[in-house]
DNA sequence: CATCAGGGCCCTG
DNA sequence: CAGGGCCCTGAT
């Protein structure tokens, strides 16, 4: 291999600039129990981004901390009756006590360490037939471990594209925009922030193969770069008011919106909507049949599980795709089609 | 080789 | 409010 086209390789696969980031601080985080560490930070349906990574009892991320980047290590350290989780800051200057403040909010909020689960609990084990499934789960949060806009460039990316194109989609973005760090022996990379796109063209974006979607990355991005969208207001929105804004979005219908509104309000609700592709996987899991009609899917789960839909089908759907990833399901591999 | 649909959404009539 | 068109890719 020449020199010449190592470099090519090396800079197309963002393998170039790796920042070394350094432990700095540390503090701890008390969920309110129940509390379930893995299934909380780790989502087996949702594709795997380089952003984070997860072991058992261990979590690592990073995150923008004001103008600095930083990483993440988040430890189970705690018990049953006293979830505790252990925080390891990684930068490359010395943290504030002010930022630990600014993070330990964040987190508590990214991960809804605060929710009251008692109702959905008494709920739930009434159901006999996933009674085992609530019941192995049992403390796990609906959690996206970044912002309103990374989880919206994620959705945007899913968009009328199989799983597979969706992560080459996101690599090249991460290639172009993103930044890589070490630490913690992890090498991770950064998403950009939307400021960071002001001078990135729609042409520049499609020549990532975003195809039709840089369009709607690029309105997206100066959206939030310039403010119009505060997605701390957002998080004090009822789900009604919040879903009304989000859908104003360019690029944003009712299944970019549900994708986006837990993370963005962390409220528990019904299920107003359901995607082709999760009719599919719903028919099968709560029927055992291959196409049941969307409106039925929602009265029978909204009458099942009341204002705890949301939570109950996100239990089923990770347990579906967590026994997938031990032991491969057949039909849903067909489905997912990588 | 061509055609098509995929974890939608915008725009038009 | 239904339906065409959109970028690109891998499957058929």
């Amino acid at each position: 291999m020449s020199t010449v086209f190592a470099l090519f390789w090396l800079a197309r696969s963002g393998k170039m600039i790796s920042k070394h980031l350094r432990k700095r601080e540390s503090f701890q985080l008390f969920p309110r129990p129940p509390f379930h560490f893995d299934a909380t930070f780790h989502k087996p349906s949702h594709f795997p981004a380089p952003i984070t990574a997860w072991e058992p009892g261990f979590y690592w991320m990073t995150l923008h901390l004001g103008p600095s980047i930083c990483g993440l290590r988040i430890e189970n350290a705690g018990s049953k009756r006293k979830p505790t989780l252990k925080v390891s800051v990684f930068s490359d200057h010395r943290i504030l006590h002010s930022e630990v403040v600014a993070l330990k909010t964040e987190l508590t909020w990214r991960f809804d360490l605060d929710a009251d689960l008692n109702d959905f609990e008494k709920a739930a084990l009434i159901d006999a037939r996933f009674r085992p499934v609530f019941r192995r789960w049992r403390g796990t949060r609906d959690s996206w471990h970044g912002t309103l806009y990374e989880l919206l460039v994620i959705s945007v990316l899913l968009q009328n594209a199989t799983v597979r194109r969706s992560v080459q989609m996101l690599q090249a973005l991460l290639d172009a925009f993103g930044k890589r760090v070490q630490f913690d022996s992890k090498d991770l990379c950064v998403m950009w922030e939307p400021a960071h796109m002001r001078g990135v063209s729609e042409g520049d974006l499609r020549a990532l193969r975003l195809g039709y979607r840089a369009r709607f990355l690029n309105r997206l991005s100066l959206d939030f770069a310039n403010g119009t969208v505060d997605e701390i207001e957002l998080r004090t929105m009822d789900l009604d008011r919040a879903r009304k804004e989000l859908t104003k979005l360019y690029g944003v219908g009712p299944e970019t919106a549900r994708i986006l509104l837990y993370p963005a309000c962390h409220q528990h609700e019904r299920l107003r909507h359901v995607a082709p592709w999760q009719q599919k996987i719903y028919s099968r899991i709560f029927y055992e049949k291959p196409l049941v009609p969307v409106p039925k899917i929602l009265s029978d789960l909204n009458k099942r599980y009341g204002t705890f839909a949301g939570l109950a089908t996100h239990y089923v759907w990770e347990d579906l795709f967590w026994r997938h990833q031990h032991k491969s399901i057949p039909w849903l591999a067909k489905e997912i089609r990588l």
